[in-house]
This record gives C-alpha cells, structure tokens and sequence, in this order.
DNA sequence: GACTCCAGCACAAACGATTGTGCATTATGT
DNA sequence: ACATAATGCACAATCGTTTGTGCTGGAGTC
C-alpha cells in the first residue's frame, strides 16, 4: 500500500500542497500559516497515516539521508561492531546506513565506493582495505566527507579515528619485558598499515625505554591476512628459523590462536615454553585454553566517535578537534604469561 | 561535484534527453534509435562520466533499489554473517542493503521497519527478535516481500530460511545418550521461538528413538538471553537444583560459555564430571579449553537463500520452493563428551 | 472612502530521470 | 506520382517533495 501522499493530506485537510509540506516540517510560522490551519493538517497527516516520500524528498533537496558504511570483512566482530555502532549514532540523526563489504580488496572497495557514490550517500564510514588512499581523497575532495576508522592515513587530511596502538603495543611489550624475556616473536598485521606500524614502533618503545633490555632481539615475521591459518604457518616458519624465542606478540587474535596451534605442534605449551600475547580482544579470549593477556580496542568507542565526527562534518561544522582521533586501550592481563626461562 | 545529468548528456550528443534515456537503457531498438545516434550518446555518457542519479531513477520508477536487512544485533558473528552474504548476493543484482540493528528488541524491530518502509525498500531480510509477526505479516501484505531468517514462524506465510534445528539437536543429544548420559539439562534459547522449540521437540526425538533411554530426565531451564552472563547463572541454578545431571545442552555459545564458568565455580570439570555440547559454532569453538562439540549451522548459506529466496520474489517469480526453507547442519565433534559415570 | 499593509494561503517551478505519444522526414509499394 | 508505411527523433507528462513568489480579502490609517 503506497502510502499516503501529500497531495492527499493537502485536500483532506482542504489546503495546497504547499500549506500542508510547510505546516508538517515546521515552517509554519515563517510562512505565516494559521495555528489553526496547521493543525487541521496535522490532524489530516495523522488519520491517513502519511509518511514523507523519501525518495522524492532526497530527490529535492538533494539529500538522501543515506550514509555508506564499507568495511573489510562484516563477518569478523570487530567490523561489524563497528558497523553496529555508526548504524546506532547516525540514525538517532535520521540517517540510514548502506552497507558494503570490500572483502579486503582494494580493488572491491573502490569499485563499492562508486556504487555509493551513485547512491548519492552524503557521507561515508570506511575502514579501508589498507594501503591506498588516493580514491579516498579523492571522494572527500570531490565534496563528500569521508571518516576512516581502525586503519587511517594520517598524512592524508582524512577524518579518522584509530585506536592507540603504539601505547597498547607499548604497554604489553613492558609486561613481557619486565617477565625477562629478551627474545621476542611478532606477529605482525599487514605491513605498511598504520595500526601495524604504531604498534610496531610501540614494542621499539617499550624496548628503549628499558635499560635492562638493551640488546633484545625482536624477530617479526608477517603473515598475508588476518586467519588463523597464516597465524599457524608464520609461527611455524618463526620457530623452525628462530627456536630461542621466549615469547609472542601476535597482531591479532585469530593469528594468536593459530599461533597457538603451531606451538602445540612443535612441543611448546603455552605459556610455559612461549609466552603469548596479542592485540585485539575476541569475546571469547578468558576461555580460550589458556586465557590470552591482550590489549583490547574499545571497538564501540571506535564506532561512535566516527560517526560523530562524520556527523559534525555532514552538519558543516567546523572540525574543533583534530583530524586524527586516537581511542584510549585497555591492557587485559590473563595468563598467557610467564617468567622467561633463563637459557 | 555532481556529476553530469542526462540532461548534458543529451546536449553534448546533440539528441533530445529521451533519446539519450532509452540509448543508454538499451531501449535503442524498441524505440528506434540509430546505431550512430546510440553510439554517440554512450560516447558522451562515458567522457562527462555520466552516472545516473539513483534517487531521480527511484522516484520515477519507484524502485528504490533497497533492500532492508534488520537484525537483532549486529555484533554477533551470526547475524553479522547473515547481513554479509544477503549484502554480496544482493548487490550483484544492483540492490544495496541498508543496515538496522533491532537490539533484540520488538518495539525497535517495528520501529526501524516503518523507517525502512519510509525509505521504500523493496524488500526485507529480517531475523526477527522473535516471538511476534504481526507486523511482519503486515508489511508482506501490504506489498512488500519478507524473507525471515533464523527465528521465523512458520504459521505464517512468509517467506522463511532456518537451520534443520530439529535434526541438529537429535544428533547431538543421541551423541550424549550413547554415551550413556540419562540425566542431561537443557539451557534454552528464548522460549517460544522456532528454533528453541525445534531444539527441544529434537532431543525428545533422540530420546524417544532410543529404547535404552526410557525414563530418561531432561531438566530444562531458560536464560532471558544469548550472553554468557545469563548461561552462568542458569547453569548455577541448574546445578543447585539438580546436581546429578552429567552433561548440559546450551542452545547457544555464549551461553555454554557461561556454563563452564558455572561448572568451574562448582569444582565440576568438562567433560569428567559434565559433558557439555552446544547449537551454534563460535569461530574459535576448538580453541576452548575444553574444545566444544557443537552443531554447526551454515550461516552463508541461511543468509545466501535468505537472499536469492528475496531477490525471487522481488523478481515476481513465482515461489517454486515451499515457503519455508531448511539448510543442513553439521555435527562438529571434539572434546567436551565423556562417558557418563556410573551413578 | 481610498490608501496601504499584512495575514494567510495557492500557484508553479524545480530536482533528474523514464516513457507514451506526436511529428517530421524518408522509404516503400503500385 | 500518390498514398502509405516505416524510420528517427523530440515533446511533455510524471514520480512526490520543497520553496520562491504572487494573489486575495479584510483591517487599519488619515
């Protein structure tokens, strides 16, 4: 049943088209439409049920209330957390997100960011593949406001929002450090990524602040994705080329479970042999067979503060606060954790 | 920049906008346009990069090119997943998904589908909070075509996609009575929804087919939710009340999450002194510490025919399939069953 | 009483596409 | 050569809103 159109609440309340789209957005005063008029069609709006078109009001004023959401991977948690929350922030606006799935291609996210386009979304959300940025740039400078979230290129003068990864990476670094292990595997995340090389720079952090730890060795190893699988092959390479590691710093979580696999394998229990930690928290990290210590991203904060600042950007205002956000981290300690064994 | 109208497409080929219209739909024979005149027309399109205003086409054709996908919260794997394969299926037939997360909620469930509806959706995937669909039967009635997925109601005539719920619990439980569990408690899903009560009607099927099991006890109990909160306090209730049970069906991860915390709490452990099994995978299901024996649903493939069943209907085929779809389960097994003791 | 003035509303033009129909011009048939 | 048909395109209405401007009638002023 298409509903009712204005025309018809119009002639219902005995009034022009025109009277009644005024009297029902609220420019009744500034177009000098009576009280009484105005609620005659309120009245008439109601009994007919009338919702605006919005179709035909994006059409006019050139605004589809729509805002482009397009993430890596939906079905990992930590996107889709973040999709959850932007959906959230941006509809209390009156906003409707579109979804979009880049599958961790670079070449699908632009192709996305087209079909968006053609869809005339007025602004978007993306956790970008990676690596390239230009298309994005290129959006934003065509106009649209772009708002990245989790990987960021703050050379660019995107909108972004990212979580503290070199404090997080720093931090957890220290706890190893201080349990005496000198010999550390990392598992990295993709190369050249900005939350991959923050947190890189993070653990170099936590081993110059240390006086101690002059002269630690930091073997890194990386995979190709994100999967369990790559997590398991890397360990393995890691341990056949290096045995004298003492612990592991995965990237991420599923690499830290397929890390986990791998040292099964080669003999090692965890955390006796091989201290393990990783960034990014999985719901289910506490009840993992051995409880994994992580730094955790406060995923939702994540969301929200990228739709605000997309938000605010889609309302004109003036950007008050910096381009890049940083979202604080929390250090979660298990016990995946244990004193280094002197060699 | 808003890129170029039909109507400077139309100029630039020297041809009026309805000849450029139809040349570019591909309605250049039907309506007699030259090949010369259809092919100067593309080649304008394509150098003032012509891309057709989707609202305009929506207005006019009212096909807005949307399809709804609401789901009870997005930040579980399950449904995020569903979300995922409904956006890639539809898409590849030019149909972008916007996103609505009902946050378990029924009053927010028909609340973000009147907002859909006001944005002319052409069609809905839901996976319906739960208990009610009145208004899900409304909305079909009034046009506009319904797939459920997941929770569905199959009295109705909706269009529906679910897990061979039934089946699934079957084996599972027939699983435990082999080995030789006769008292085993249930922790439900929300009661009242199809696959809870598929899942219990299953595991009185196990129970009944087997003539060992006559006089077997199942203590059932419900949670008000899926987290694992509510699963540990159940499980401890449970256990209060009927401490001789060896092994618990939970009806969903988190929930048999919760449970092991319950059981630790109470010095059981899984699986010597509880077997415990589950519905529904997480991704790291076998990294647990005691890895859980499940069954697995296919979520892909609930959301790819939740999707392809939409995009029939939406295409006004006429439904060849029976209105209400299964899609197969897996039995996952590993370690979380033990021999029940001897009482 | 003729003047202005203002409240209160209606008209009509957009927005950018699709589509039924009309009008030339050329081709065909006899 | 004349009627007819076919070809190739242009006109204009339409989808449902919003919004700049124009119109009307009654009150107020002197």
């Amino acid at each position: 049943m298409p509903s009712a159109k204005l025309s018809q609440v119009a002639e219902a309340a005995g009034v022009s088209v025109s009277v009644a789209s005024r009297a029902l957005n609220g420019h009744a005063e500034k177009f000098r439409i009576s009280e009484e008029t105005t609620r005659r069609v309120r009245r008439a709006a109601e009994s007919l049920k009338y919702r605006a078109n919005h179709t035909a009001r994006a059409l006019r004023l050139s605004k589809s209330g729509l805002v482009g959401v397009v993430v890596p991977d939906l079905s990992n948690p930590f996107f889709a957390s973040i999709a959850r929350s932007v959906s959230l922030v941006v509809e209390s606006e009156g906003y409707s997100v579109v979804l979009a799935d880049s599958r961790e291609e670079t070449d699908r996210e632009v192709e996305v960011l087209k079909k968006l386009s053609a869809r005339e979304v007025e602004g978007y959300v993306v956790c970008p593949v990676g690596r390239q940025s230009d298309h994005l740039v290129e959006i934003k400078q065509s106009g649209t406001p772009v708002v990245l979230a989790d990987r960021t290129f703050p050379d660019s003068d995107l909108i972004q929002v990212t979580s503290k990864h070199r404090l997080g990476a720093r931090w957890i670094t220290e706890l190893l450090l201080a349990q005496g292990h000198r010999s550390i595997g990392i598992l990295q995340g993709l190369p050249g990524t900005l939350p991959n090389t923050q947190r890189l720079l993070g653990v170099q952090d936590a081993v110059k602040g240390d006086n101690d730890a002059k002269g630690d060795v930091l073997w890194t190893v990386a995979g190709d994705n994100f999967s369990q699988q790559s997590g398991c092959e890397s360990t393995r390479e890691l341990l056949a080329i290096q045995p004298s590691i003492t612990a592991l710093f995965a990237f991420s979580t599923p690499n830290a479970m397929g890390a986990m696999r791998a040292a099964a394998e080669s003999g090692k229990s965890v955390p006796n042999d091989l201290s393990m930690v990783t960034f990014d928290d999985s719901p289910y990290s506490d009840l993992m067979a051995v409880p994994l210590t992580t730094v955790d991203q406060d995923v939702g904060r994540i969301g929200t503060t990228a739709a605000s600042l997309l938000l605010d950007a889609l309302s004109g205002a003036r950007k008050k606060r910096r381009h890049v956000q940083e979202v604080p981290v929390k250090l979660l300690k298990r016990h995946s954790i244990a004193k280094a064994k002197t060699r």
